[in-house]
DNA sequence: CGAAGGATTGATTAGTCTCAACGCAAGTGG
DNA sequence: CCACTTGCGTTGAGACTAATCAATCCTTCG
């Protein structure tokens, strides 16, 4: 589990995880809610295996995407303390997930302060991601916003070791890239158009081939310190 | 204290709060940073009086502001736990503001699980913060988004009891409301006489005066949800 | 083979930005 | 106490990014 990347566990602690994450999964199709605005939340979701995304939409239907989760992210520590949702949870593609009742996750937190800690620093960086994305939404140019998510997607995967040959899982369609830029998809297929001529990327059967790394961060002016990797960076090595 | 509009706290969980906030403060001058992105974080920052704000800045100078802390907000729970600051903090308004020290503050989420509660609600609310802050650069107009703004900050002012006949501090330049809203402080200017004329605000002396509430939420598309009131709105009354 | 979802293209328009001034009020130094 | 500066708000003209609308083209899949 990602958690573990930062703060080091002992083996009780993985223990007391493995059995919280084991005790209720679920399956979710593709494109189906998880969870949605309105309803009362019961359970913290922990993505084990696919893309989840957190949205909301406006009364007028306008939608916007706020985040992405992979393999090993939470979804929403501790919502029970709310009453209702504020948004969305729904999967991507068709998605493995464990969900953690109060109780259970309050165990967790007690029993381990390494994991509390540990989902701590989860939530801090999950929050760091969202101002990113109103950084990049706010002040980005269409081009940058999508090579930032390109970045941002690709490091992320390769910290939990999903990168082979320079590539990674990316299955959106440039419509869902769209309501995560705050763009139409119209334009994000030009830019995506653009930024193949630029030789930065290949994107196609829902993969994402990154052919010059340094080159797309630097015009996504993509500063990975938000992901707060420096830890494992020094545990072990940047790659995962 | 703002936290105890959500948990009911005990008079003990009271007293070691404002012990908490009592040890350590700090004046900070109009438009002087906090803290910096990059710096190493050793308090969490406690809003007294005044308004500060996080902001982003990318490598080439463009910034976006990301929140604004009012009366009672805590900027950065927990942020001891990561090694660097990924944004910047700083005053808007000259701040009185409170620095509590990671062995206080733990100390303070140990003795009290009720405090503890609080401390992840506020933090579940401005993650929730940041994500409405997503949606409005992402999906809403200009106009949409400043009448968003003002609507969010009169409805948080609301909460801690800082709306005098109808009117709230506003202390934000247009060239800031720009920031914050991912527009420029030209097109601001614009959006808000429009506003003016629409007789849906006034504007002027830092302060704003909402003249019609339901036709600026409404316009604006603002659905308080977000905030999660909800305890407070059963306590309390919506007027705190 | 037909249907459906997604990608692509073209033409036009709208919303916002950019650049450049100018106005006004408050504060400051001589 | 007046001239000057400074910060902020306002205005105009023109440019440009991205949106909109409407097709068309692929590819996959039943």
């Amino acid at each position: 589990m990602r958690l573990s990347a930062f703060v080091h566990l002992t083996s009780e602690d993985r223990l007391l995880l493995s059995q919280a994450l084991e005790k209720r999964t679920r399956i979710v199709a593709p494109r189906q809610d998880i969870i949605r605005e309105g309803e009362e939340p019961h359970y913290v979701h922990v993505i084990l295996e696919g893309w989840a995304q957190r949205y909301k939409q406006l009364a007028d239907g306008r939608r916007q995407i706020l985040s992405f989760f992979i393999n090993g992210d939470l979804c929403d520590t501790n919502v029970f303390i709310l009453k209702e949702m504020d948004h969305s949870l729904s999967a991507v593609t068709s998605v493995r997930l464990a969900e953690i009742g109060q109780q259970e996750f309050q165990t967790l937190m007690d029993r381990s302060p390494r994991i509390a800690r540990a989902l701590w620093w989860h939530e801090l960086v999950t929050v760091a991601i969202q101002r990113e994305w109103t950084t990049s939404i706010g002040r980005r140019t269409a081009y940058e916003r999508i090579a930032h998510l390109f970045c941002e997607m690709y490091v992320r995967q390769q910290v939990v070791d999903m990168i082979e040959d320079g590539s990674c899982e990316f299955p959106l369609t440039q419509a869902e890239i769209a309501e995560a830029t705050g763009l139409t998809h119209v334009h994000v297929n030009r830019t995506v158009q653009e930024m193949r001529r630029d030789n930065l990327i290949e994107l196609r059967n829902k993969r994402l081939l990154v052919k010059d790394l340094p080159s797309l961060m630097s015009v996504a002016l993509f500063n990975p310190n938000y992901l707060h990797l420096d830890r494992r960076e020094r545990q072990l090595g940047f790659n995962g």
